[in-house]
DNA sequence: TTACCTCCGATTGTCGACAATCTAGAACCC
DNA sequence: GGGTTCTAGATTGTCGACAATCGGAGGTAA
Protein backbone atom coordinates (compact mmCIF):
# COMPACT_ATOMS: atom_id res chain seq x y z
CA UNK A 1 0.00 0.00 0.00
CA UNK A 2 1.58 3.27 -1.16
CA UNK A 3 1.63 5.86 1.68
CA UNK A 4 -0.36 7.99 0.15
CA UNK A 5 2.25 10.74 -0.86
CA UNK A 6 2.74 13.44 1.89
CA UNK A 7 2.42 16.69 0.40
CA UNK A 8 6.39 17.46 -0.14
CA UNK A 9 7.71 20.18 2.35
CA UNK A 10 5.28 20.69 5.22
CA UNK A 11 5.01 20.95 9.13
CA UNK A 12 6.21 17.82 11.74
CA UNK A 13 2.91 17.59 13.27
CA UNK A 14 1.56 16.93 9.26
CA UNK A 15 4.60 14.03 8.71
CA UNK A 16 3.43 13.03 12.07
CA UNK A 17 -0.25 12.64 11.26
CA UNK A 18 0.68 10.91 8.32
CA UNK A 19 2.70 8.51 10.00
CA UNK A 20 0.19 8.03 12.39
CA UNK A 21 -2.73 7.63 10.18
CA UNK A 22 -0.79 5.13 8.06
CA UNK A 23 0.31 3.01 10.84
CA UNK A 24 -3.77 3.33 12.16
CA UNK A 25 -4.97 2.18 8.51
CA UNK A 26 -2.73 -0.70 8.19
CA UNK A 27 -3.08 -2.06 11.79
CA UNK A 28 0.31 -1.36 12.65
CA UNK A 29 -1.27 0.12 15.79
CA UNK A 30 -4.43 -1.87 16.30
CA UNK A 31 -7.56 -0.90 16.75
CA UNK A 32 -8.43 0.23 20.58
CA UNK A 33 -4.92 0.39 21.23
CA UNK A 34 -3.73 3.50 23.79
CA UNK A 35 -1.67 6.10 22.44
CA UNK A 36 1.55 6.85 24.88
CA UNK A 37 3.06 10.78 23.44
CA UNK A 38 6.19 10.87 24.63
CA UNK A 39 6.86 7.00 23.12
CA UNK A 40 5.15 7.99 19.59
CA UNK A 41 7.21 11.38 19.88
CA UNK A 42 10.63 9.50 20.29
CA UNK A 43 9.81 7.16 17.73
CA UNK A 44 9.18 9.54 15.47
CA UNK A 45 11.94 11.91 16.44
CA UNK A 46 10.18 14.75 17.03
CA UNK A 47 9.04 16.32 20.20
CA UNK A 48 5.59 16.23 22.01
CA UNK A 49 4.27 19.72 20.89
CA UNK A 50 3.60 18.29 17.27
CA UNK A 51 2.71 15.47 17.91
CA UNK A 52 -0.03 16.28 19.68
CA UNK A 53 -1.53 18.47 17.32
CA UNK A 54 -1.24 15.80 14.81
CA UNK A 55 -3.52 13.92 17.60
CA UNK A 56 -6.14 16.27 16.77
CA UNK A 57 -6.11 16.32 13.72
CA UNK A 58 -6.35 12.69 13.51
CA UNK A 59 -9.23 12.82 16.07
CA UNK A 60 -10.86 15.48 13.86
CA UNK A 61 -10.86 12.47 10.74
CA UNK A 62 -12.00 10.26 13.48
CA UNK A 63 -9.21 7.95 13.43
CA UNK A 64 -8.14 8.56 17.21
CA UNK A 65 -10.50 9.11 19.94
CA UNK A 66 -9.37 11.19 22.57
CA UNK A 67 -10.57 11.54 26.23
CA UNK A 68 -9.43 14.75 28.47
CA UNK A 69 -6.33 13.76 30.87
CA UNK A 70 -6.79 10.02 30.09
CA UNK A 71 -4.82 9.70 26.41
CA UNK A 72 -6.19 9.12 22.94
CA UNK A 73 -6.49 5.66 21.64
CA UNK A 74 -7.19 4.19 18.08
CA UNK A 75 -10.55 4.26 17.21
CA UNK A 76 -12.46 0.87 16.85
CA UNK A 77 -14.14 -0.16 13.76
CA UNK A 78 -17.17 -2.07 15.51
CA UNK A 79 -20.04 -3.39 13.39
CA UNK A 80 -22.24 -0.61 13.90
CA UNK A 81 -19.33 2.23 13.24
CA UNK A 82 -19.00 0.56 9.73
CA UNK A 83 -22.58 0.07 9.26
CA UNK A 84 -23.31 3.42 9.65
CA UNK A 85 -19.89 4.41 7.53
CA UNK A 86 -21.03 2.55 4.98
CA UNK A 87 -24.57 4.01 4.64
CA UNK A 88 -23.29 7.27 4.86
CA UNK A 89 -20.85 6.74 1.90
CA UNK A 90 -23.96 4.80 -0.21
CA UNK A 91 -25.54 8.27 -0.08
CA UNK A 92 -22.36 10.68 -0.62
CA UNK A 93 -21.13 8.63 -3.37
CA UNK A 94 -24.14 7.92 -4.96
CA UNK A 95 -24.72 11.47 -5.05
CA UNK A 96 -21.01 12.29 -5.98
CA UNK A 97 -22.03 10.27 -9.04
CA UNK A 98 -25.23 11.46 -10.21
CA UNK A 99 -23.43 15.20 -9.66
CA UNK A 100 -20.22 13.83 -12.00
CA UNK A 101 -22.96 12.50 -14.57
CA UNK A 102 -23.30 16.23 -15.12
CA UNK A 103 -19.99 17.67 -14.46
CA UNK A 104 -17.62 15.30 -15.89
CA UNK A 105 -15.81 16.44 -19.03
CA UNK A 106 -16.03 13.43 -22.05
CA UNK A 107 -12.34 13.45 -21.64
CA UNK A 108 -12.28 12.72 -17.60
CA UNK A 109 -15.12 9.57 -18.24
CA UNK A 110 -12.71 8.40 -20.82
CA UNK A 111 -9.77 8.30 -18.90
CA UNK A 112 -12.04 6.27 -15.91
CA UNK A 113 -12.11 3.41 -19.24
CA UNK A 114 -8.68 3.31 -19.02
CA UNK A 115 -8.56 3.21 -15.37
CA UNK A 116 -10.73 0.16 -15.61
CA UNK A 117 -8.89 -1.34 -18.40
CA UNK A 118 -5.58 -0.91 -16.23
CA UNK A 119 -7.59 -2.72 -12.95
CA UNK A 120 -8.64 -5.62 -15.61
CA UNK A 121 -4.79 -6.15 -16.53
CA UNK A 122 -3.91 -6.64 -12.71
CA UNK A 123 -6.67 -8.88 -11.83
CA UNK A 124 -5.67 -11.04 -14.94
CA UNK A 125 -2.08 -11.13 -13.74
CA UNK A 126 -3.74 -13.58 -11.13
CA UNK A 127 -4.83 -11.32 -8.44
CA UNK A 128 -1.10 -10.12 -7.07
CA UNK A 129 -1.61 -7.93 -4.66
CA UNK A 130 -4.64 -8.12 -3.83
CA UNK A 131 -5.19 -4.66 -2.06
CA UNK A 132 -3.13 -2.85 -4.32
CA UNK A 133 -6.52 -3.71 -6.62
CA UNK A 134 -8.54 -2.44 -3.28
CA UNK A 135 -6.23 0.67 -3.52
CA UNK A 136 -7.25 1.28 -7.26
CA UNK A 137 -10.77 0.47 -6.49
CA UNK A 138 -10.77 3.77 -3.94
CA UNK A 139 -8.78 5.59 -6.31
CA UNK A 140 -11.55 5.01 -9.01
CA UNK A 141 -14.25 6.05 -6.67
CA UNK A 142 -12.58 9.09 -5.56
CA UNK A 143 -12.01 10.05 -9.58
CA UNK A 144 -16.21 10.12 -9.20
CA UNK A 145 -16.19 12.22 -5.86
CA UNK A 146 -13.92 14.92 -7.81
CA UNK A 147 -15.91 14.89 -10.80
CA UNK A 148 -18.73 16.07 -8.88
CA UNK A 149 -16.93 19.53 -8.95
CA UNK A 150 -18.53 19.57 -4.84
CA UNK A 151 -15.97 20.48 -2.99
CA UNK A 152 -17.70 19.06 0.46
CA UNK A 153 -18.12 15.78 -0.76
CA UNK A 154 -14.46 15.83 -1.87
CA UNK A 155 -13.06 16.80 1.47
CA UNK A 156 -15.62 14.28 3.09
CA UNK A 157 -15.16 11.17 0.80
CA UNK A 158 -11.47 12.20 0.38
CA UNK A 159 -10.00 13.19 3.45
CA UNK A 160 -11.56 11.54 6.58
CA UNK A 161 -13.85 8.86 5.46
CA UNK A 162 -11.70 7.89 2.44
CA UNK A 163 -8.96 6.62 5.60
CA UNK A 164 -11.49 5.01 7.44
CA UNK A 165 -12.48 3.20 4.55
CA UNK A 166 -8.95 2.17 3.86
CA UNK A 167 -8.67 0.88 7.32
CA UNK A 168 -11.55 -1.11 6.84
CA UNK A 169 -10.25 -2.50 3.42
CA UNK A 170 -7.22 -3.12 5.22
CA UNK A 171 -9.08 -5.84 7.73
CA UNK A 172 -11.24 -7.18 4.76
CA UNK A 173 -8.77 -7.45 2.17
CA UNK A 174 -8.47 -11.27 2.46
CA UNK A 175 -10.85 -12.42 0.40
CA UNK A 176 -10.33 -11.04 -3.47
CA UNK A 177 -13.76 -12.59 -4.29
CA UNK A 178 -15.48 -9.71 -5.13
CA UNK A 179 -13.02 -8.17 -7.35
CA UNK A 180 -14.66 -9.58 -10.04
CA UNK A 181 -17.98 -8.68 -9.90
CA UNK A 182 -16.94 -4.96 -8.84
CA UNK A 183 -14.99 -4.45 -11.48
CA UNK A 184 -17.63 -5.07 -13.67
CA UNK A 185 -19.81 -2.47 -11.93
CA UNK A 186 -17.54 -0.31 -12.08
CA UNK A 187 -17.82 -0.81 -15.88
CA UNK A 188 -21.47 -0.25 -15.77
CA UNK A 189 -21.20 2.62 -13.94
CA UNK A 190 -18.87 4.44 -15.90
CA UNK A 191 -21.52 3.50 -19.00
CA UNK A 192 -24.16 5.60 -17.58
CA UNK A 193 -22.15 8.74 -17.08
CA UNK A 194 -21.18 7.99 -20.93
CA UNK A 195 -24.75 8.68 -21.93
CA UNK A 196 -24.93 11.14 -18.98
CA UNK A 197 -27.54 9.28 -17.25
CA UNK A 198 -27.07 10.95 -13.87
CA UNK A 199 -29.98 8.69 -12.35
CA UNK A 200 -29.08 5.59 -13.23
CA UNK A 201 -25.43 6.24 -12.52
CA UNK A 202 -26.88 7.10 -8.58
CA UNK A 203 -28.72 4.05 -8.93
CA UNK A 204 -25.98 2.17 -9.65
CA UNK A 205 -23.29 3.21 -7.41
CA UNK A 206 -24.83 2.97 -4.60
CA UNK A 207 -25.86 -0.99 -5.47
CA UNK A 208 -22.21 -1.22 -5.81
CA UNK A 209 -21.83 0.05 -2.14
CA UNK A 210 -24.49 -2.22 -1.26
CA UNK A 211 -22.61 -5.10 -2.22
CA UNK A 212 -19.54 -4.25 -1.04
CA UNK A 213 -20.76 -3.87 2.76
CA UNK A 214 -23.04 -6.91 2.15
CA UNK A 215 -19.42 -8.78 1.39
CA UNK A 216 -17.73 -6.63 4.65
CA UNK A 217 -20.61 -7.77 6.57
CA UNK A 218 -20.35 -11.03 5.88
CA UNK A 219 -16.88 -11.44 6.71
CA UNK A 220 -17.51 -9.79 9.54
CA UNK A 221 -20.04 -12.51 10.72
CA UNK A 222 -17.31 -14.83 10.03
CA UNK A 223 -14.98 -13.20 12.22
CA UNK A 224 -17.06 -12.91 14.89
CA UNK A 225 -18.61 -17.14 14.40
CA UNK A 226 -14.43 -18.04 14.67
CA UNK A 227 -13.87 -15.52 17.39
CA UNK A 228 -16.12 -17.84 19.61
CA UNK B 1 -27.30 33.32 21.13
CA UNK B 2 -26.26 30.59 23.35
CA UNK B 3 -21.98 30.10 23.21
CA UNK B 4 -23.15 26.16 22.83
CA UNK B 5 -21.89 25.02 26.54
CA UNK B 6 -18.84 24.19 27.39
CA UNK B 7 -18.59 20.35 28.06
CA UNK B 8 -17.94 21.61 31.74
CA UNK B 9 -14.47 20.32 32.35
CA UNK B 10 -11.89 19.96 29.76
CA UNK B 11 -8.69 21.37 28.57
CA UNK B 12 -7.48 25.03 27.62
CA UNK B 13 -6.97 23.79 23.56
CA UNK B 14 -11.06 22.92 23.96
CA UNK B 15 -11.85 25.93 25.46
CA UNK B 16 -10.12 27.66 23.13
CA UNK B 17 -11.56 25.72 19.87
CA UNK B 18 -15.24 26.61 21.57
CA UNK B 19 -14.40 30.36 22.11
CA UNK B 20 -13.01 30.63 18.61
CA UNK B 21 -15.20 28.56 16.94
CA UNK B 22 -18.01 31.00 18.57
CA UNK B 23 -16.11 34.22 17.66
CA UNK B 24 -16.01 32.83 14.13
CA UNK B 25 -19.72 32.05 13.91
CA UNK B 26 -21.03 35.26 14.95
CA UNK B 27 -19.08 36.76 12.48
CA UNK B 28 -17.00 38.52 15.58
CA UNK B 29 -13.91 36.85 13.46
CA UNK B 30 -14.39 38.39 9.87
CA UNK B 31 -14.20 35.77 7.17
CA UNK B 32 -10.84 35.48 5.47
CA UNK B 33 -9.16 37.17 8.34
CA UNK B 34 -5.78 36.44 9.67
CA UNK B 35 -5.47 34.66 13.02
CA UNK B 36 -2.44 35.23 15.00
CA UNK B 37 -1.36 32.98 17.33
CA UNK B 38 0.12 35.31 19.46
CA UNK B 39 -2.49 37.81 20.01
CA UNK B 40 -5.09 35.48 20.00
CA UNK B 41 -3.13 33.52 23.13
CA UNK B 42 -3.02 36.76 25.14
CA UNK B 43 -6.77 37.48 24.79
CA UNK B 44 -7.53 34.11 25.70
CA UNK B 45 -4.66 34.42 29.03
CA UNK B 46 -3.34 31.07 27.43
CA UNK B 47 0.05 30.18 26.05
CA UNK B 48 0.34 29.23 22.31
CA UNK B 49 0.31 25.87 22.78
CA UNK B 50 -3.26 25.07 23.08
CA UNK B 51 -4.24 27.51 20.70
CA UNK B 52 -2.36 25.61 18.22
CA UNK B 53 -4.21 22.55 18.99
CA UNK B 54 -7.45 24.45 18.93
CA UNK B 55 -6.48 25.83 15.39
CA UNK B 56 -6.11 22.46 14.20
CA UNK B 57 -9.15 21.55 15.32
CA UNK B 58 -11.35 24.28 14.19
CA UNK B 59 -9.28 23.20 10.58
CA UNK B 60 -10.93 20.13 10.82
CA UNK B 61 -13.90 21.17 11.22
CA UNK B 62 -13.69 23.60 8.16
CA UNK B 63 -14.22 26.71 10.43
CA UNK B 64 -10.24 27.70 9.64
CA UNK B 65 -8.01 27.08 6.84
CA UNK B 66 -4.37 26.38 7.77
CA UNK B 67 -1.26 27.31 5.27
CA UNK B 68 1.74 25.56 6.93
CA UNK B 69 4.38 28.61 7.72
CA UNK B 70 1.66 31.29 7.06
CA UNK B 71 -1.06 31.19 9.59
CA UNK B 72 -4.47 30.30 9.64
CA UNK B 73 -7.41 32.49 8.31
CA UNK B 74 -11.07 32.26 9.02
CA UNK B 75 -12.96 30.24 5.77
CA UNK B 76 -15.05 32.35 3.91
CA UNK B 77 -18.23 30.90 2.70
CA UNK B 78 -18.72 32.30 -0.63
CA UNK B 79 -21.74 31.34 -2.94
CA UNK B 80 -19.96 28.17 -4.45
CA UNK B 81 -19.26 26.70 -0.72
CA UNK B 82 -22.71 27.62 0.62
CA UNK B 83 -23.91 25.96 -1.89
CA UNK B 84 -22.27 22.48 -2.24
CA UNK B 85 -22.75 22.48 2.00
CA UNK B 86 -26.56 23.01 1.03
CA UNK B 87 -26.61 20.39 -1.55
CA UNK B 88 -24.46 17.59 0.58
CA UNK B 89 -27.14 18.68 4.23
CA UNK B 90 -30.35 18.05 1.71
CA UNK B 91 -28.92 14.64 1.35
CA UNK B 92 -27.78 13.63 4.71
CA UNK B 93 -30.57 15.38 6.26
CA UNK B 94 -33.07 13.51 4.00
CA UNK B 95 -31.46 10.31 4.88
CA UNK B 96 -31.91 11.15 8.63
CA UNK B 97 -35.44 11.73 8.35
CA UNK B 98 -35.67 8.53 6.93
CA UNK B 99 -33.91 6.57 9.39
CA UNK B 100 -35.81 8.82 11.81
CA UNK B 101 -39.04 7.56 10.83
CA UNK B 102 -38.22 4.32 11.36
CA UNK B 103 -35.95 4.82 14.91
CA UNK B 104 -37.24 6.85 16.70
CA UNK B 105 -39.75 6.41 19.64
CA UNK B 106 -43.35 7.44 19.81
CA UNK B 107 -42.48 10.12 22.66
CA UNK B 108 -39.20 11.63 21.26
CA UNK B 109 -41.59 12.30 17.99
CA UNK B 110 -44.30 13.90 20.87
CA UNK B 111 -41.67 15.95 21.81
CA UNK B 112 -40.89 16.86 18.63
CA UNK B 113 -44.32 18.85 18.51
CA UNK B 114 -44.46 19.94 21.72
CA UNK B 115 -40.97 21.70 20.57
CA UNK B 116 -42.96 23.69 17.53
CA UNK B 117 -45.28 24.52 20.03
CA UNK B 118 -42.86 26.31 21.96
CA UNK B 119 -41.35 27.22 18.58
CA UNK B 120 -45.29 29.31 17.54
CA UNK B 121 -45.50 30.15 20.80
CA UNK B 122 -41.70 32.46 20.08
CA UNK B 123 -43.21 33.39 16.80
CA UNK B 124 -46.50 34.76 18.03
CA UNK B 125 -44.62 37.14 20.64
CA UNK B 126 -43.60 39.33 17.58
CA UNK B 127 -40.90 37.42 16.25
CA UNK B 128 -38.34 39.24 18.99
CA UNK B 129 -35.04 37.45 18.80
CA UNK B 130 -35.20 36.11 15.15
CA UNK B 131 -31.90 33.58 15.52
CA UNK B 132 -33.40 32.35 18.98
CA UNK B 133 -35.40 30.61 16.65
CA UNK B 134 -33.19 29.92 14.24
CA UNK B 135 -31.57 27.96 16.83
CA UNK B 136 -34.59 26.34 17.78
CA UNK B 137 -34.62 25.10 14.28
CA UNK B 138 -30.70 23.60 14.30
CA UNK B 139 -32.01 22.12 17.32
CA UNK B 140 -35.27 20.72 15.45
CA UNK B 141 -33.28 19.45 12.61
CA UNK B 142 -30.35 18.05 15.10
CA UNK B 143 -32.95 16.14 17.77
CA UNK B 144 -34.16 14.37 13.91
CA UNK B 145 -30.67 13.50 13.33
CA UNK B 146 -30.22 11.96 16.74
CA UNK B 147 -33.29 10.20 16.43
CA UNK B 148 -31.41 8.38 13.25
CA UNK B 149 -29.21 6.81 15.76
CA UNK B 150 -26.71 6.79 12.94
CA UNK B 151 -23.71 7.97 15.01
CA UNK B 152 -21.83 8.80 11.45
CA UNK B 153 -24.49 11.24 10.77
CA UNK B 154 -25.00 12.48 14.30
CA UNK B 155 -20.94 13.40 13.85
CA UNK B 156 -20.71 15.08 11.16
CA UNK B 157 -24.47 17.47 11.24
CA UNK B 158 -23.71 18.10 14.78
CA UNK B 159 -20.49 18.36 15.03
CA UNK B 160 -18.91 20.09 12.08
CA UNK B 161 -21.05 21.26 9.62
CA UNK B 162 -23.55 22.26 12.08
CA UNK B 163 -20.95 25.59 13.02
CA UNK B 164 -20.61 25.88 9.44
CA UNK B 165 -24.81 26.26 9.03
CA UNK B 166 -24.56 28.37 12.41
CA UNK B 167 -22.03 30.17 10.61
CA UNK B 168 -24.73 30.79 7.66
CA UNK B 169 -27.89 31.47 9.82
CA UNK B 170 -26.29 34.43 11.29
CA UNK B 171 -25.26 36.07 8.09
CA UNK B 172 -28.38 35.85 6.59
CA UNK B 173 -30.31 35.98 9.81
CA UNK B 174 -31.89 39.06 9.22
CA UNK B 175 -34.62 38.31 7.35
CA UNK B 176 -37.57 36.50 9.37
CA UNK B 177 -40.19 35.87 6.49
CA UNK B 178 -39.72 32.21 6.51
CA UNK B 179 -40.03 31.08 9.70
CA UNK B 180 -43.43 30.74 9.34
CA UNK B 181 -43.50 28.46 6.23
CA UNK B 182 -40.57 27.02 7.97
CA UNK B 183 -42.44 26.24 10.79
CA UNK B 184 -45.40 24.48 8.68
CA UNK B 185 -43.17 22.22 7.04
CA UNK B 186 -41.42 21.19 10.54
CA UNK B 187 -45.03 20.10 11.16
CA UNK B 188 -45.66 18.04 8.28
CA UNK B 189 -42.34 16.41 9.04
CA UNK B 190 -43.50 15.59 12.02
CA UNK B 191 -46.91 14.59 10.63
CA UNK B 192 -45.03 12.13 8.61
CA UNK B 193 -42.90 10.66 11.43
CA UNK B 194 -45.71 9.99 13.49
CA UNK B 195 -47.09 8.13 10.57
CA UNK B 196 -43.48 5.91 10.40
CA UNK B 197 -44.00 7.08 6.57
CA UNK B 198 -40.02 7.39 5.73
CA UNK B 199 -40.46 7.96 2.13
CA UNK B 200 -42.18 10.73 2.67
CA UNK B 201 -40.38 12.25 5.73
CA UNK B 202 -37.43 12.33 3.66
CA UNK B 203 -39.02 14.20 0.65
CA UNK B 204 -40.25 16.66 2.81
CA UNK B 205 -37.45 17.15 4.42
CA UNK B 206 -35.47 17.75 1.36
CA UNK B 207 -37.95 20.02 0.36
CA UNK B 208 -37.44 21.74 3.40
CA UNK B 209 -33.87 22.21 3.09
CA UNK B 210 -34.29 23.03 -0.39
CA UNK B 211 -36.49 25.91 0.04
CA UNK B 212 -34.17 27.12 2.86
CA UNK B 213 -31.39 27.18 0.19
CA UNK B 214 -33.31 29.01 -2.01
CA UNK B 215 -33.83 32.00 0.33
CA UNK B 216 -30.49 32.27 1.37
CA UNK B 217 -29.26 32.06 -2.14
CA UNK B 218 -31.44 34.73 -3.10
CA UNK B 219 -30.50 36.95 -0.10
CA UNK B 220 -27.05 36.51 -1.10
CA UNK B 221 -27.77 37.54 -4.69
CA UNK B 222 -29.17 40.87 -2.66
CA UNK B 223 -25.82 41.58 -1.41
CA UNK B 224 -24.15 41.09 -4.17
CA UNK B 225 -26.43 43.36 -6.24
CA UNK B 226 -25.90 45.97 -3.65
CA UNK B 227 -22.48 45.55 -3.13
CA UNK B 228 -21.29 46.90 -6.43
C1' DT C 1 9.31 53.43 -13.67
C1' DT C 2 9.81 48.70 -12.83
C1' DA C 3 11.92 44.70 -11.69
C1' DC C 4 14.77 42.43 -8.49
C1' DC C 5 17.65 41.78 -4.48
C1' DT C 6 18.60 42.20 0.43
C1' DC C 7 17.77 42.60 4.88
C1' DC C 8 14.91 43.02 9.07
C1' DG C 9 10.85 42.62 11.82
C1' DA C 10 7.12 39.66 12.64
C1' DT C 11 5.10 35.22 12.85
C1' DT C 12 5.10 30.37 12.86
C1' DG C 13 7.29 25.87 14.16
C1' DT C 14 9.72 23.28 17.67
C1' DC C 15 11.72 21.90 21.92
C1' DG C 16 12.60 21.05 26.82
C1' DA C 17 11.04 21.69 31.49
C1' DC C 18 7.46 22.11 34.91
C1' DA C 19 2.66 21.62 36.85
C1' DA C 20 -1.68 19.08 37.03
C1' DT C 21 -3.96 14.91 36.70
C1' DC C 22 -4.72 10.14 36.44
C1' DT C 23 -3.64 5.13 37.50
C1' DA C 24 -1.89 1.13 39.63
C1' DG C 25 -0.50 -1.00 43.62
C1' DA C 26 0.37 -1.35 48.58
C1' DA C 27 -1.15 -0.63 53.07
C1' DC C 28 -4.93 -0.47 56.07
C1' DC C 29 -9.48 -0.96 58.27
C1' DC C 30 -13.71 -3.52 58.88
C1' DG D 1 -10.99 -11.73 52.65
C1' DG D 2 -13.05 -7.76 50.54
C1' DG D 3 -13.25 -3.12 50.09
C1' DT D 4 -11.30 1.58 50.86
C1' DT D 5 -7.64 5.05 51.20
C1' DC D 6 -3.26 6.71 50.26
C1' DT D 7 0.97 7.11 48.03
C1' DA D 8 4.34 6.92 44.06
C1' DG D 9 5.04 6.57 39.31
C1' DA D 10 3.69 7.58 34.88
C1' DT D 11 1.20 10.39 31.60
C1' DT D 12 -1.05 14.39 30.00
C1' DG D 13 -1.53 19.57 29.93
C1' DT D 14 0.80 23.97 29.82
C1' DC D 15 4.28 27.40 29.47
C1' DG D 16 8.30 30.10 28.05
C1' DA D 17 12.26 30.44 25.11
C1' DC D 18 14.66 29.52 20.85
C1' DA D 19 15.11 28.36 15.81
C1' DA D 20 13.18 28.52 11.13
C1' DT D 21 10.58 30.75 7.88
C1' DC D 22 7.86 34.27 5.65
C1' DG D 23 6.48 38.92 4.02
C1' DG D 24 7.33 43.50 3.24
C1' DA D 25 10.27 47.93 3.28
C1' DG D 26 13.74 49.91 1.12
C1' DG D 27 17.41 50.37 -1.93
C1' DT D 28 19.78 49.48 -6.47
C1' DA D 29 20.29 48.86 -11.28
C1' DA D 30 18.53 48.39 -15.99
Amino acid sequence: MKPTKVPEQSTLADVAAHRLAQSIVTGELAQGQKLNEAELAERFGMGRGPLREALRQLEGMRLVKRIPNAGARVVVLDRKTLSDLYAVREMLEGMACRLAAAEMSDDEIAQLNTLLDKHEEQIKQQGGKVYSQSEGDLDFHYRIVRGSRNQMLMDLLGGEQYQLLRMCRFRTSRNAQRTKPALNQHRQIVDALVHRDGELAEMLMRRHIQGAWDSISEMIDKEEESAK
